[in-house]
DNA sequence: ATAATCGCAGATCAAAATGGTCTGTGATTA
DNA sequence: TAATCACAGACCATTTTGATCTGCGATTAT
């Protein structure tokens, strides 16, 4: 319910280990395979998706490979999801005009659905790169009052 | 990606036509069903688990059916996901011992991961079913600042 | 120029999660 | 005691996801 997917996985295990070398260093989808044992192949697939979406920069050719585009500030985790699984949508009603839901005729749910997929993409737009591999304490004040931080959840 | 499922729709969706009945209204089904156009089967399915996790009601008898245990108030948005789809997780590996992730002796993006997920729980437990059927303006103050409460995202 | 080293693209298969159906049982009450 | 309701679990179909395979295209060192 509500998981990343394993290819959302690779795809900040790959950024992460980018962004903690040398800026600009270009490194090699086997180099990443190794780091964390992934598949080459599919990683292959997740890296691609990421460069099409101008995450990354491909260099094809001997001693080529990857290296990040964007500073890792700029990146959004948003971003990520994004490229590698399509749009974030909670209600299957999101993605408008495709196919219809049976019950939206007489939904009275829609909105208030709406609302708190409004606010989880706003987090997850939030948060960026930079912040996610460096374990930056807060998200800059944004989030104020009660809000647990802790990265625990609080409730039984 | 980050979906919910069409059984916390239609739970959601009994649960708000529960709220709108006038207090302890007992409701079957077929009624339900009826009104929604949800399957009666998989409807039922749904309705056992709300009221074995006590949020709702059962009398079994004729004329019997659902009605809602607990003030609308005092059921979030979490509580009805975690009752029809077991608990949320964003990650794999936060089911802890159950199958260990290939990845999780390198794994570097586990801890913010997890902050994440916090926040989105915290998120959907600050919901509760009267405000969600309402259409209640704001969760209450608890959100601040530039959040986005229109419903709609406002990236591109 | 050409061969080695990379990424690119798409088809394809396997496994898992989800949605939906079916059949039979148990409680309550008119 | 029969009708009406929920309960329980097995079951199958569909969709989504994870993973694999095959061949092509770009770049560069020699
Ligand atoms: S039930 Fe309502 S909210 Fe859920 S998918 Fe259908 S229209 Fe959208
Ligand atoms: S990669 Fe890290 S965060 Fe993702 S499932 Fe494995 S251990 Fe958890």
């Amino acid at each position: 319910m509500l998981k990343l997917t394993k290819k959302v996985d690779y795809a900040l295990l790959a950024l992460s280990f980018l962004s903690q070398q040398e800026t600009g260093k270009v490194v090699n989808i086997w180099e990443i395979s190794e780091a964390y044992q992934i598949p080459t192949e599919i990683l292959a697939k997740v890296l691609q998706r990421l460069s099409k979406k101008g995450i990354l920069q491909s260099h094809h050719a001997p001693k080529g490979g990857y290296s990040l585009k964007k500073s890792s500030k700029d990146v959004s985790i948003l971003d990520v999801i994004n490229a590698i699984d399509g749009p974030v949508a909670i209600l299957s009603c999101s993605d408008s005009h495709d196919k219809t839901c049976q019950q939206i005729d007489n939904c009275d749910i829609r909105s208030p659905l709406e609302k708190i997929q409004g606010k989880i993409m706003w987090l997850l737009e939030e948060m960026s790169l930079e912040e996610f591999t460096h374990s930056v304490p807060t998200t800059g004040g944004v989030l104020h009052g009660s809000i647990n931080l802790s990265g625990q959840p609080r409730y039984h």
